[in-house]
DNA sequence: GCGGATCAC
DNA sequence: TATGGTGATCCGC
């Protein structure tokens, strides 16, 4: 054939169209790609079973959607990171190489910390009530595969995985129901185990947990490896789990080391700056907590494939990434985390929220009964957590997969049923107008700003109390206040560490709760200094007799409050949005912002475990 | 502040 | 035939 000459577009254009293929293969190999067991598995030839498995389904319809959305934000990103090339870049270089050295003197190599995963937790737990399950490939969740023991992963099943893609994959592959409370209980006899190699370590999840074995090795003159090799031991012994385990000298790399012998493996890295540096250097990104599938594609695609390539890049990484993942992307090159391990009670949540997957419905009676339906399940978790709302969050998914959210303040905090309906319904209505005849697959409802109903005294935070005592109060010293405050944030804690359910959270969080909490003492303390010093912050903070009613002047906004102490305790909850914290320390400054405030403008800089999501506690349905 | 997107488990 | 639920954070606008 001679007649060649398709124009050159032709052949780029379809060799666009293959390579966006291979880019919606790769992203429906789904998540968990990375997980153990997957090693020998060929993965072109799962990608191809999974790829027909989907193809014309309207989920593969809206990850193709999706995949062509993100090809185009890294045609973006290339585009800007070929306009940076062109500039003079010293300064940015400079200003990364300060901030390198910066973290570098942080770096701390004196802690021993351990990350612990039971490996194929639900089905392990499953395997002991069913031993003839050990010899078979099986599955745990149906629908959706929960996660799946490893003759199943042999096959390329995974967690996340559709159960009729896992059958398409492994059609012997069994598929058991969930057992929730079989899990926790088991989980816990493991936590019993672990606790007396670090009394304070940290549930990062029902299967997970970081453990500071410094002082255990100390007092036991014992190595670290031998020491996690002797705890691996007697779990297996006691509680027939077997486990995996990372040892480093932070909780992120040992979080990475505890995937490196899986399943029932451990994997030390060595606490010594070289070490550290080199292994980070030749780690594909994705192995990082925090990097997934998108960021994992963005990085790639600017030429960043393992961590140690982060450095070659780090003058472009603040332009095409923001601020916040260069901050991330730098404690990745150089292998730096939180070395300071501590139980999960300090924690403040941050919403409460409720969804559920269902057939196609469009009719708009059937969407009220269930958005009725489902504002009663959200109650039902205010209730069971104590909190109310400022802020209603109406999430829906349309049959096309697309995901939408619309949000409202209600006039007041709300957490019952008949409230929560009340104020989504107009959202819902609104959403009918904008996509008529829409149909969904799935509604969900989430209170945020949330206002705790069982807060023991927030007038006791900022050293008040109520009447008689109140004059007595406004006497004592400035030190007796700020002890006696810290006595009542202490009890403030302890009532906050009551929580329900048992805790499983994220370290993220917990670092950032603790931030908050220190926050918050220091402008308590600031609104003290004023109140002692002649600038009153508080004019009075007596309660007012007028006429009948019983007055406060709130200690932050200055306003009167009006009626009972619940209501000024509402109050004071929405004057603490950082927000108006700012504005109350502000406006009552003349001068430059205090210390407190600028503190607050800045937020929180210190470094963080991950960029985007940290996940804070497991409930009823979790990928192991 | 809102809505979309990403991430973890 | 058919692809989850809970919670958090970051970004662009």
């Amino acid at each position: 054939m001679t007649n060649e000459p398709p124009a050159e577009a032709k052949y780029e254009r379809e060799a666009k169209i293959i390579s966006e293929h291979d880019t919606l293969k790769y992203s429906l190999l789904g998540p968990s790609l990375t997980k153990s067991g997957q090693d020998n598995v060929d993965q072109s030839k799962v990608a191809e079973i999974i790829y027909n498995a989907s193809k014309g389904s309207k989920y593969f319809n809206n990850e193709e959607a999706r995949d062509k959305n993100l090809t185009q934000k890294i045609e973006r990103i290339l585009t800007k990171k070929a306009q940076l090339e062109r500039l003079d870049l010293a300064s940015d270089r400079r200003k990364a190489d300060d901030y390198i050295a910066e973290l570098e003197l942080t770096r701390d190599l004196s802690q021993v910390v351990v990350h612990i995963d039971c490996d194929a937790f639900y089905a392990a737990v499953e395997e002991l009530d069913r031993p003839e399950l050990r010899e078979v490939p099986f599955s745990v969740g149906v629908g959706v595969l929960t996660t799946c023991n490893y003759h199943a992963r042999k096959f390329g099943c995974r967690s996340g995985m559709a159960g009729f893609v896992a059958k398409k994959l492994c059609p012997q592959l069994i598929q058991l129901p969930l057992n929730f409370d079989k899990y926790t209980a088991k989980a816990q006899e493991v936590r019993e185990i672990i606790v007396e190699y670090d009394p304070r370590f940290e549930s990062a999840s029902i299967d997970e947990a970081y453990l500071n074995i410094t002082e255990y090795c100390e007092t036991n003159d014992i190595g670290p490896e031998e020491a996690v090799q002797q705890l691996r031991r007697e779990v297996e012994e006691k509680t027939k789990i077997t486990i995996s385990a990372g040892i480093a000298a932070n909780a992120k790399l040992s979080k990475i080391c505890s995937n490196m012998n899986k399943p029932n493996g451990q994997f030390r890295l060595p606490s010594d700056r070289n070490s550290v540096i080199a292994f980070m250097r030749d780690l594909p990104t994705r192995k990082v907590n925090g990097i997934g599938r998108v960021f994992e594609r963005e990085l790639d695609a600017v030429g960043v494939k393992t961590c140690g390539d982060i450095y070659a890049y780090r003058q472009y990484l603040s332009k095409l990434f923001g601020e916040k993942a260069f901050v991330f992307l730098m404690q990745c090159y150089l292998g730096l985390g939180r070395t300071k391990i501590q139980p999960a009670e300090e924690y403040e949540r941050k919403s409460v929220g409720t969804e559920s997957t269902f057939g196609e419905m469009g009719d708009p009676g059937e969407l009220r009964n269930k958005l009725r339906a489902t504002a009663e399940e959200l109650e039902k978790d205010m209730l069971r957590t104590q909190f109310k709302g400022r802020t209603l969050c109406l999430k829906v998914k349309l049959h096309t997969y697309e995901v939408l959210t619309r949000q409202v303040i209600p006039p007041k905090s709300i957490h019952l049923a008949d409230d929560l309906y009340k104020y989504s319904v107009p959202m819902l209505s609104k959403l009918e107008q904008e996509f008529p005849g829409m149909r969904l697959r799935l509604m969900g409802l989430r209170c945020t700003h949330l206002v705790s109903m069982k807060k023991p005294d927030t007038m006791a935070f900022f050293g008040f109390r109520k009447r008689p005592d109140a004059s007595t109060e406004r006497e004592s010293s400035p030190s007796d206040t700020s002890k006696r405050k810290i006595d009542d944030l202490s009890s403030d804690q302890e009532q906050w560490e009551e929580w329900p359910d048992e805790l499983l959270f994220e370290d993220a969080e917990r670092q950032e709760r603790e931030d908050e909490f220190n926050e918050l003492e220091s402008l308590s303390q600031e609104v003290d200094k004023r109140r002692h010093h002649g600038k009153e912050i508080v004019p009075n903070p007596t309660p007012r007799k007028e006429t009948e009613e019983e007055w406060w002047d709130c200690p932050i906004c200055m306003r009167p409050q009006a009626a009972s102490e619940k209501e000024f305790n509402e109050h004071i909850d929405l004057c603490l949005s950082r927000q108006t914290i700012r504005d109350a320390v502000q406006e009552n400054s003349e001068q430059e912002p205090t210390p407190v405030a600028k503190k607050f403008r800045l937020g929180n800089e210190k470094g963080r475990d991950r960029i985007g999501k940290a996940d804070p506690k497991q409930r009823r349905l979790c990928f192991g």
